[in-house]
RNA sequence: CCCGCCUUAACUCAGUCUGGCAGAGUGGUCGGCUGUAGACCGACAUGUCCCCCGUUCAAAUCGGGGAGGCGGGACCA
């Protein structure tokens, strides 16, 4: 039993820091804590939601979840003003409710708990410990401007690591581009006592187009798209024939399709071999290498069953 | 506190000296070619020229004031 948990929750995971250390978790009797911290700015997407089904894994797995949205963080980064910000996150967790969170799941403002004095402390000694090298190098991948970042976004690591000590947290998950700042995490969390986190990390999606996913290129989908709109956007998706390497459209099924139905059918035209239906991800990956499965075909059902799944989300969004 | 440089389309930047319709590349949108997309070909759209005041028939351009960014200097009992 505790070895299908471990591969559900390892399932599409790009790594996890360390396997051996997860396995030991997921293996204890005694409540385990997992997170995920999100800033709440702009739409929330298909990438958002490789993290939250990765939740949700290891919710069904018997570990409680707590989502974190990190309103001080996204002010920090640059991502709006604090109104704007809590009204993303007001959303964001209409949407994460929407999507299958259970009941249970604890969803926490950062700045609900931020600015008390022992954070405020741990976040000092946390300043004392790190340079300013490091700081900066961990937020490579995840501030905006690499050049001329700004003093707040070097207080942004160390309080993702001081959330992770504050909150007793086993399990960080993240998407890849969170691994400089977890690997921080872990080594000053450890030299200063607490615990230091499980972390797991989802691959980072590529954009429709094939280039890096950005909001402002409108190259992903949004939970909030419409049938049309997601029809359209992946009609439109980088998808040359035959190419398994970061074809965007594969990874819809292989990070969204197939995890979710265990039959899958496509449909296609009489003239080119009529439908066809998959049960596994790398059976269809190797049709479509083969040539036998051309990429039009492959877009329609990425689109159809794409919808299914953001569709009710969306339904639980307007239903009120 | 002082000095120098920079700020123009979504992005990277020309244009400023010598005032005269706001430009290029990339990206974007639309169409053609492909049973998809891309590539390729063709067409189209980009805009608070950082802000304010002034000079002028006319200011991205000249003068004054200010903001933001970058670099240096100075201060270091």
């Amino acid at each position: 039993m505790i070895y299908v948990k471990f591969e559900q929750v390892m399932n599409n995971v790009e790594e996890a820091v360390t396997e051996d250390e997860l396995a030991a978790l997921l293996d204890t009797e005694t409540n385990i804590t997992a997170y995920a911290g999100y800033e709440p700015s702009g739409q929330l997407h298909l990438g958002h939601l490789l993290t939250a089904y990765k939740l949700i894994d290891l919710q069904s797995a018997g570990v409680d979840i707590i989502v974190l949205l990190a309103d001080l963080h996204a002010y920090l980064n640059e991502k709006g003003t604090i109104d704007q910000i809590r009204e993303w996150a007001r959303h964001y967790q209409e949407c994460f409710t929407a999507l299958g969170l259970a009941e249970e799941t604890r969803f926490m403002l950062g700045s609900d708990y931020q600015l008390e004095p022992d954070y405020t402390k741990l976040i000092l000694r946390l300043a004392r410990h790190t340079t300013l090298n490091r700081a900066r190098r961990s937020m490579d991948e995840v501030s905006r401007n690499a050049e001329d970042p700004v003093v707040s976004q070097m207080i942004y690591p160390i309080m993702q690591t001081a959330d992770i000590g504050y909150l007793n947290i086993d399990i960080a998950v993240g998407g890849i581009d969170q691994r400089k700042i977890h690997m921080l995490a872990r080594e000053e969390l450890h030299s200063m006592g607490f615990q230091s986190p499980v972390c797991i990390h989802t691959p980072i999606l590529l954009g429709l187009d094939g280039n890096k996913m950005s909001s402002s290129k409108n190259n992903l989908i949004a939970v909030e798209d419409s049938p049309e709109s997601i029809k359209k956007k992946v009609d439109s998706a980088y998808c040359p024939a035959r190419t398994i390497q970061d074809n965007p459209v594969l990874q819809l099924y292989r990070y969204f399709i197939f995890p979710r139905f265990k039959q899958v059918e496509l449909e296609r035209p009489k003239q080119y071999g009529g439908p066809i239906g998959y049960e596994e991800f790398a059976k269809l990956e190797t049709d479509f290498a083969a040539g036998k499965l051309h990429p039009l075909d492959l877009k329609n059902g990425a689109a159809t069953y794409i919808e299914r799944i953001v569709g009710p989300i969306r339904g639980v969004l307007y239903s009120d």
